[in-house]
RNA sequence: UAGGGCGUAGCCAAGUGGCAAGGCAGCGGCCUUUGGAGCCGCCAUUCGGAGGUUCGAAUCCUCCCGCCCUAGCCA
């Protein structure tokens, strides 16, 4: 284990020296109420990544304790992202709503400790009774809290009202089981938390069999314990409620994991919190849940993103405890340096202007062979057709070309990519000024895309030969935010309104090489240079849509940007 | 002077008393039938700040500053 050691598998690693634990268990335990994103591709990773390097087991969990919020449409979405990051739970597939009785059975045992009681105190009473911050001059004061009128409450009392409150006698948040703990501890956590709340609701998979539902709390550690979990890896938001579980699980005397919290992954120009997604999704900004442009596990991968990308990202961002954004630039470069290695090349036109070379035969057509990975010998070539008009991109044309831009202009030569060299002749414009047909002549002994008498050319341009072209929709995608932090909007602004309103161009009638005609939904190619792109399901027989994933690096586009 | 965390380059991040790894971004250059890819070079006299201990401090001590989390019967 030579490689990246993090300070969490370096907390494994002593653990296992000190012989606290002789084995590894970890779990990844979301609460199906939403769809994973991207920062939940790193909690996978890390859990998943830890147990199979220390020979461990890895556990997926569903944290089901909010019947209201859940559904069965989010758990099998979770299990499809999970299980298409790689990481493999084989048949540990649990849910805390498995352990409801165990659960229900030690509230007992604490109630008949003496350790935890039934309160009817209201939400809003409870709460102020916690101990509400008080602003003291320039200081924020946080009082003790004061004790539940209900808190001494007998054994007998609490074990009645607590099983009656089990049958359904009481109404929703009437009253709540609550740890006795201490009213005055620094830690709000330790303030007598609430174990249980009634809840007439039906649950996706208990269905009515309970309206009480123990809080995460309450049901998270001990559901830990339970699968034999030794390490519980969770974000910093939950160090506060550590003392919390150990207090739990010390007093059941049940099997302790360690808790170890890391800081949650940050991305700039993304929103990743699912309550803030949800919102996306309600209010329509998007098309759903998999849109390419959302950073759900299920939108990167209709993006074209694909597991070993997300893996890579993962494993270079490493894990610390300190607060961060992380740059989706490191993203991207993880993307590209895949897919460079993996996606056969193509020749795709966009945004087609016709090229019609004046001096080739009419209806002559030649094939000349293209590299289909130039990283990658053994992918072979293919074979592309070319004839006297063709397709080229409406940009690598210039009337009047300004420093700098060395691709076509009148009188300029620049080879066509396999094929041959060709000179500007002229253009023919539409009545508005528009250029709708660039000519051009070719020098036959260029054939290959070779000069034999050594000259130069400062530009090679992709190209589609009309007549054999393929139509196409491409959808190209841009960063859903123009900022790089988007929840940062002045006071009573909304974040919604700092998205992209570029952030996806639909380009219609694009123009491919004929091989692109049958094509499978997610597969993935190289548009050359254009970028990285990949099947979309919407492909319909004879339509091919394809999703830009990724752009090439582009110096001459952040030239133009800065100019 | 609530409790719990965190501060090393633009963004991350190694570093665990012996003299600041690495990646991304950026900037130069080479090469190129993708302005892609690849290759080479540059990019912290200094680790939030100030003191102190030490032959020697990002690492140990003291004080200070800044940021984040918690105050749901959400997770």
């Amino acid at each position: 284990m030579s490689e990246p050691v993090d300070f969490i598998r370096e907390i494994i690693r002593d653990d296992l020296a000190a012989g606290r634990f002789d084995r590894v268990h970890t779990r990844f335990p979301p609460e199906p109420n939403a769809y994973l994103h991207i920062g939940h591709a790193q909690a996978i990773l890390l859990n998943y990544g830890i147990a199979q390097e220390f020979g461990g087991k890895f556990n997926l969990r569903f944290d089901d304790t909010n019947p209201e919020k859940e559904s069965e449409e989010y758990v099998a979405a979770i299990k499809r992202d999970v299980r298409w990051l790689g990481a493999d739970w084989e048949d540990r597939e649990f849910y805390a709503s498995d352990y409801f009785e165990q659960l229900y059975q030690w509230a007992e045992e604490l109630i008949r400790k003496g350790v935890a009681y039934v309160c009817d105190l209201p939400p809003e009473e409870l709460s102020r009774q916690r101990g509400q911050p008080i602003r003291d001059g320039d200081r924020i004061i946080t009082p003790p809290g004061v004790d539940s009128p209900y808190r001494n409450r007998s054994v007998e009392e609490n074990l009645d009202l607590f099983r009656r409150m089990r049958a359904g006698e009481f109404p929703s948040g009437s009253r709540t089981l609550r740890a006795k703990i201490d009213m005055a501890h620094p830690n709000l956590n330790m303030r007598d938390p609430v174990l249980y709340r009634i809840l007439h609701a039906r649950h996706h998979r208990t269905g009515d069999t309970w309206c009480i539902y123990p809080s995460y709390d309450w049901a998270h550690g001990q559901s830990d314990s339970i699968e034999g979990i030794t390490h519980s890896i969770c974000t910093l938001e939950f160090e506060n409620h550590r003392p919390l579980y150990d207090w739990f699980l010390d007093q059941l005397g049940v099997h302790h994991p360690r808790q170890i919290e890391f800081a949650r992954l940050n991305l700039t120009y993304t929103v990743t919190s699912k309550r803030l997604l949800l919102r996306l999704v309600q209010e329509g900004h998007v098309r759903g849940w998999d849109d390419p442009r959302m950073p759900t596990i299920a939108g990167i991968r209709r993006r074209g993103y694909t597991p070993e990308a997300i893996a890579d990202f993962v494993r270079r961002i490493g894990v610390s405890k300190a607060e961060s954004i992380r740059e989706i630039e490191l993203l991207e470069h993880c993307l590209r340096d895949d897919l460079n290695k993996r996606a056969p090349r193509r020749m795709a036109v966009l945004e087609p202007v016709k090229l019609v070379i004046t001096n080739y035969p009419e209806g002559k057509v030649e094939e000349f062979d293209a590299v289909n990975n130039p990283e990658d010998p053994s992918s072979g070539t293919r074979v592309v057709p070319f004839s006297r008009e063709l397709w080229i991109e409406e940009e690598d044309f210039r009337e009047d070309p300004p420093p700098g831009f060395f691709r076509l202009a009148p009188g300029r030569e620049v080879r066509l990519r396999y094929a041959y060299f060709v000179r500007c002749t002229g253009v023919v414009k539409d009545p508005s000024g528009r250029v709708v047909e660039v000519r051009c002549t070719y020098d036959p002994a260029t054939r290959g895309g070779d000069a034999p008498d050594g000259r130069k050319v400062k530009a090679t341009l992709h190209w589609v030969s009309a007549s054999h072209a393929v139509d196409a929709e491409v959808r190209l995608y841009d960063r859903l935010f123009t900022v790089p932090d988007p929840l940062d909007v002045p006071e009573g602004e909304d974040w919604i309104g700092n998205l992209n309103p570029d952030s996806l161009v639909l380009l219609r009638g694009c123009k491919l090489e004929p091989c692109l005609g049958e094509v499978q939904a997610g597969e993935m190619f190289q548009f050359e240079r254009k970028g990285y792109f990949c099947v979309d399901p919407d492909t319909k027989p004879g339509l091919p849509v394809f999703n830009r994933i990724v752009t090439l690096r582009d110096p001459w586009a952040k030239l133009q940007g800065k100019l």
